[in-house]
DNA sequence: AATACGGGGAT
DNA sequence: ATCCCAGTATT
């Protein structure tokens, strides 16, 4: 993490032990990769709120690629349903699958390999490789790249916000820092209203007070 | 490089 | 009525 970036990560990081979404239900100490996994598949263009009232059902009914893969498929569609996007129900039983095919029902740490998983593409292979593994990258979903966005004040489609992304995540704390970006953006630095008044990085945001969003 | 998938909450 | 949401697979 190089020290330029620090009026970013080190005022992220204490909101987020301060305000950030500890109860969220996958976020538990103690979660598997595969339960981790799961987690990020059904937040795929789904809000934590709708999830995390669907998802302890969810991997308490399937603990393991093998209870997957031994359900009945409407049943496992029945539970994606209310989140929309229920074709991820398919994603997951041949993801379930291909885990016990070529991994022996284990998730892979290698994130190109994480990748090759059907419904797990290169955003959700991070995720998991952070946030069950520890590896030092980031994850660049919609809410870090609005984040990165306007602080740096880069284009949104950039291709530098990835590369930034990977820069400035801490080595020792990947996974906080992460789950750190995304409920700051999810909370402060919205998509719409942003609340730019007394944000914690005011002072060295870009785009700080435009409240219109889009910042560039 | 576009497009389909999708229900639910917020504005 | 429209926008938005921890994206991915498929044309």
């Amino acid at each position: 993490m190089p020290s330029s970036s620090r009026p970013f990560t080190d005022p992220l990081l204490r909101w987020y032990e301060r305000h950030g979404r500890h109860g969220l239900p996958w976020r538990a100490t103690e979660r598997s990769p595969y339960e981790l996994l799961i987690a990020e598949v059904l937040l795929q263009r789904t809000t934590a709120a709708a999830v995390s009232g669907a998802y302890v059902p969810f991997v308490t009914r399937y603990p393991t690629p093998e209870a997957v893969v031994a359900a009945p498929s409407d049943e496992i569609e029945d539970r994606i349903a209310p989140l929309g996007l229920s074709k991820r129900a398919g994603f997951i039983e041949r993801c379930s699958g291909q885990l016990l095919a070529r991994h022996s029902g284990k998730i892979p740490r290698c994130r190109y390999e994480l990748a090759e998983l059907h419904g797990v593409g290169a955003y959700t292979a991070r995720s998991v490789a952070v946030h069950a593994f520890g590896e030092d990258v980031s994850a660049v979903d919609t809410n870090v790249r609005r984040l990165i966005s306007r602080f740096f004040g880069l284009e949104c489609d950039s291709d530098a916000i990835a590369v930034l992304a990977d820069e400035i995540a801490p080595s020792d704390r990947s996974s906080d820092f992460l789950y750190a970006m995304l409920d700051f953006a999810a909370d402060v630095c919205t998509s719409r209203n942003p609340e730019c008044g007394d944000c914690p990085l005011g002072d060295d945001c870009v785009s700080t007070g435009l409240a219109s969003d889009n910042a560039d």
